[in-house]
DNA sequence: TTGTACGCGTTATCAG
DNA sequence: CTGATAACGCGTACAA
């Protein structure tokens, strides 16, 4: 285990100062053709690679940026995830994860982690933390944005979607097959903008139409299978049992059917169903599920391009949304 | 946007030397009680937090472990991430991720990436690379174990599960139901030490019975639910179609329903369909998917803790395996 | 185009 | 228990 090259060997190596070796690495324009040659031979032959912790000092920069998401656990951050990753890359970035499971303060947590880890840009997922935090990133000039997320006038850069509205359209839909007794199975509010988006874009519907989610048709559970099947369950066994349940994301949706399908319900006839994410798990049930398309990969590599961007030059990073689809599959039907 | 506190300020607001407030902060039993509440007070007052470059450069640990898995499209891999990486977060290690699409190129490339960012210890799947790679990180010093991954005798530490003997008693119990005319979906052997196991397996099973795997009865492809649904339509086609499916993992288990559904056929009743990994995905399929179940969080915590005691004392990394154990749930039934 | 020389913020050694 | 000070490896003014 000898010790590593550094600079200074690669220098004397090829014969010139550590000063050209850098620049023949960093900027090798500045550089004349032999020279970098030479400088290059000296690299290969030493195997020579940067201290990382050298050159964070000198420059004051990680080329890494941190992506702050609620948990890995179910799929639903995967694509972004490695949509972002495969643009940072490019720009040879890298990436750190951390996970918060959905608490604001465990957000905040990892967000100072990561900051203390050096990360040079942050990807946060919604807007849940406290004002301040965004507020100190700024302050500290740590570029940052938001994603799966948008609303109007947000003082925050967010690249995402209108949570709201899509689920209004999509509970619009069902209105629109006849449905009036629908139930809810949402993501926990508290703390969960876009759960509470959902929610909200649902009720929003209904008001429309002059109805609303009636007492105990909304329940808020856990992003879980047996979360959803728990509540489809109790849902299904009320006297005037709902004619359709609209989930929160597609994990719960996957759940609310297993629960349909354990009391011997069938979807869509007894009962209709619809998620909202379109993650891969979506068209693996059967039926398959109905539900809200979101463009994860577009925006994960929006997200990275953005970050990349302010990275780079000042650029600020700016807001941008992406429009969400119905995709109908086969858990929804008109009402029979 | 002012700028940061170093040390020297939170020493000189203090009242000590620089030298006593890095101990205060790292070796706090090294310092009197008054004088580290001085300097905690210190710190808080000028909302110090340590220079990442300057701690790299000066102790040459980063705290941080690199993870590289070949992909996070699908599920397989996030809850032993997430295992792996709250283990690590316990100790104050960070992680970061890379991926490589199962390319054993682009595995040894992040690899690299990874070691020019400092990270002390790797996680890697499989034993896919060349060996000169884990040579030369033994030779560099950098501690690493592989999961997903374990066999006799295997050179380098690996903490996981016996993926051939695994896919043999999944392939046995097929077996034991009557099935005779068996076909595989496996995951693209080449360089996938993984996918090569699994076949090998179930090639182990049909031999001590005296079979094989007849001609056209093994397909390989990406593990993806399109490219199961489309062999699975292949096989399902043929003149004499298969009685059972054997997968190589759930993705294509998954996939493989969906195209057996697809052509009207009913799975367990036409034809048997198995899996491999036990992700989520496998107990929303209806029929659920019989599989074999993976230990994910306690092979994740279990690498985790390994690498830790690598960084903190001079213990190598010892290999462990884990039992997998088949669960039978409703796609693979008697002959009929 | 290249070289010199210094600074980046911590840790660690060693003396007190 | 504490302080002075020398590394640590690289980037970059500035000078040549």
């Amino acid at each position: 285990m000898k010790k590593r090259a550094k600079l200074e060997d690669v220098a004397s190596v090829a014969g010139v100062s550590t000063a050209t070796v850098s620049r023949a690495l960093n900027n090798p324009q500045l550089v004349r053709e032999a020279t970098r040659r030479r400088v290059e031979a000296a690299v290969a032959q030493l195997d020579y690679t940067p201290h990382f912790g050298g050159r964070v000092l000198a420059s004051n920069r990680t080329d890494t940026v941190g992506a702050v998401i609620p948990t890995m656990e179910n799929a639903i951050f995967a694509r972004g995830l490695q949509a972002l990753q495969e643009t940072l890359d490019e720009a040879g970035v890298g990436m750190v994860i951390a996970t918060t499971d959905y608490d604001p303060a465990r957000e905040a947590a990892q967000i100072r982690l990561l900051l203390n880890r050096g990360v040079d840009g942050l990807m946060l997922v919604g807007e849940s933390c406290d004002p301040a935090v965004y507020r100190m990133l700024e302050r500290r000039g740590v570029p940052f944005v938001l994603v799966w997320w948008w609303r109007m006038d947000c003082p925050w850069p967010c690249i995402g979607f209108d949570n709201r509205a899509a689920a209004r359209a999509m509970a619009e839909r069902v209105l629109d097959l006849g449905h009036r007794r629908i139930a809810m199975i949402g993501g926990i509010a508290h703390d969960n903008d876009r759960a509470t988006a959902r929610i909200r874009g649902v009720r929003d519907a209904l008001a429309s139409r002059g109805l609303q989610l009636g007492p105990g048709k909304l329940v808020e559970v856990p992003y879980t299978l047996d979360a959803g099947a728990e509540a489809a369950r109790r849902f299904m066994s009320a006297a005037r049992p709902p004619t359709a349940i609209v989930c929160g994301n597609d994990v719960l949706a996957a759940g609310a059917l297993i629960g349909c399908r354990s009391m011997g319900l069938e979807v869509p006839a007894d009962v209709s169903v619809t998620g909202f994410d379109d993650i891969d798990l979506a068209t693996v049930l059967e039926p398959a599920l109905t539900t809200v398309h979101v463009p994860h990969v577009r925006m994960g590599r929006a997200a990275g391009s953005a970050l990349l961007r302010a990275l780079a030059g000042e650029e600020k990073v700016t807001s941008a949304v992406f429009e969400t689809t119905l995709v109908e599959r086969g858990t929804l039907a008109a009402v029979g």
